[in-house]
DNA sequence: TTTAGCACTCACCTATCAAGAGTGCTAACA
DNA sequence: TGTTAGCACTCTTGATAGGTGAGTGCTAAA
């Protein structure tokens, strides 16, 4: 059976009538809406070619039809028609990512707020995955006889410190002598094989009193550069939910809430999806627990390299059209923002 | 009249016998399960008057009866017992509490999981007020070119840093001097004082790099203060509600995720609290969305100075005992770990 | 003071009914 | 051959009514 142009605008009409109002259609509404001089009868044969060809449903028999995921890719893919952020979007989300950087973190997290504030829809975002970031350098400070704080910098700007508790005495100048082995050891390195080299081991042949200390440190370091190693993940608007006529069932609504809170799973998920925007339907996501939701991420770069991911979760219905701008425009503004970050080291 | 040894007796049956259940208990059953060997018709009367005392109520006539607020009360302060954790229990708290600290945040982020997953509610923590505590010292690093990070530490050993992109060169030698002056002068004074200060004014009369220097240095040493300042609330267990009754309602259940999640709020009344194991029952909490909740805080130590505060929120009908020591053998151990985190430096 | 007995109340469940929205099929029409 | 009107049929939704059971409140007797 051919979709013709007929039955694309039904098609069209439909998705666009569901997604406003989250109720079937049927044909007689449908018929006056189009206004294209077609009777309810003939708009049910249309609808019967369409359900058969899969991109309807039927609750049950005497109600309207409602879209399928295949009728959403279909929409998505061809229908649906570039939307254009009002100015006033526009500037709210320049003014909010743009201005007032201090910290990758936070910024990331300001634009899961402003991505759930603008869509009525749960966002999350994670932070780049350090995996292949680079050490510049290692500093360790004395603050007090019992207190050292560790600082590892990494090319990228990543600034992450430790206080570590000593429980032997130090003197600044192992310290400071530590600082430049383990920088010299380790600098241009990524993260993830420093994590895989035995620091003790490196550094056996040195006198006794580095020894202790390498020993007192090594916790701290491996500890340090393991939360340097995890991603973060940011979410915002979880009770937008409540708002959607299909998660008025309490368990339903249990059920995303669990989901989307058990941040360990969560962030898997995102991190496995493909960079750029990607939009995955109802029962085109992989996870069982996500088969009644869509699901739209994109990437950010920062630095041209670090790759991060943001994007929101809802029911099915959603708008595509305007969440994909607004997600798009907010990443491209996070891009811009972070485009020269960090000097652009040589590789060692 | 008054509250005889048997009304308190009955009392306690249907408060503890509401807490497993969440059923409203009639004078049949109660009076099997007390095994006082009185009739049901001598519970009837007695239940009659706790009622006409404000501390049973009735959902409807033909409904057995529920404890009010007055009756939790009640209960909290006379009726409870106290409550031992199992051995099992007091390892775990332990295990996750002491070992493995390697940050207070952490730790604290920590205590709020375990808390919820020992009591199946929504627990929350909140990291200590950081005003008074008192600058240690001020470090500028510089990283590379283009690059500085901005390291302030606490007398209470808590460690920020921000990374500064620097738009005009600097030279080390400033940013060491920098990092002299001051240290020497904010030394000793509080995190919430300094911010009081205008620091460009103080170096007015310096050399004119040094000058655009502190101009360049000074809208991020400020937000770093202030991020310092500001205290961090985590929650936990928010899906917990779901698996009480009371909140079986969407709307119910959708106002109580919506408050606990508006952070900068709920963090306020939190912190607006007396120190200290807190308990308040449904209407005895000012806020009127806590109407139908009971709150538990409790205080932590660190450094016998800094305070913060953690607890559960969740149904008026609450395991009180259990929870009550779970939430105290929790601070316990935090305020143990904690207890000489930094030195305890002379107050200037 | 306690208790047994009894009438009464209400929530809750189930069945039934009517209304309304929508479909599917058929036959007529252009 | 595609389109349309008509009509029977289906299924949800909401209202109504009756029956059941748990529980109370009152009264009178022990």
């Amino acid at each position: 059976m051919d979709l013709t142009e007929r039955k694309l605008r039904i098609l069209q009409a439909i998705v666009g009538d569901f997604i406003r109002s989250a109720e079937p259609i049927g044909s007689r509404t449908l018929s006056k809406k189009l206004d294209m001089g077609i009777s309810p009868a003939t708009i049910r044969n249309e609808m019967s070619d369409l359900e058969e060809m899969g991109f309807l449903t039927h609750p049950h028999t005497s109600a309207g039809r409602v879209p399928s995921d295949k009728a959403y890719r279909l929409y998505v893919n061809n229908l649906m028609q570039r939307y254009e952020l009002p100015e006033e979007e526009k500037h709210i989300i320049e003014e909010k990512i743009t201005k007032n950087v201090t910290e990758l973190e936070r910024t990331i997290q300001h634009a899961a707020t402003l991505l759930s504030e603008l869509t009525n829809l749960t966002s999350f975002a994670i932070t780049p995955n350090q995996e292949s970031n680079r050490l510049k350098y290692i500093n360790f400070l004395p603050v007090d006889p019992q207190t050292v704080v560790l600082m590892i910098v990494t090319v990228s700007g990543k600034v992450s410190n430790t206080t570590i508790k000593m429980r032997v005495p130090y003197t600044e100048e192992n310290l400071s002598i530590l600082s430049k082995v383990m920088t010299y050891n380790y600098k241009g390195k990524t993260l993830s094989d420093i994590l895989k080299l035995d620091i003790i081991k490196s550094f056996e042949s040195d006198i006794e009193a580095m020894g202790r200390l390498v020993e007192t440190i090594q916790p701290n370091f491996i500890s340090t550069l393991e939360n340097m190693l995890n991603v973060e993940l940011f979410l915002d608007g979880i009770t937008n939910i409540f708002s959607c006529p299909e998660y008025n069932d309490i368990e339903k609504a249990k059920v995303f809430l669990e989901m989307v809170n058990h941040k360990k799973h969560f962030t898997d998920v995102l991190m496995n999806r493909e960079n750029g925007v990607i939009i995955t339907i109802g029962n085109e996501n992989s996870e069982d627990i996500l088969r009644d939701c869509s699901l739209i991420t994109a990437t950010y770069h920062i630095n041209g390299k670090m790759i991060g991911k943001l994007g929101v979760i809802g029911p099915t219905r959603m708008k595509y059209d305007e969440v994909t701008s607004i997600i798009e425009y907010i990443t491209d503004n996070i891009n811009e923002t972070f485009k020269i970050t960090g000097g652009d080291e040589e590789d060692d």
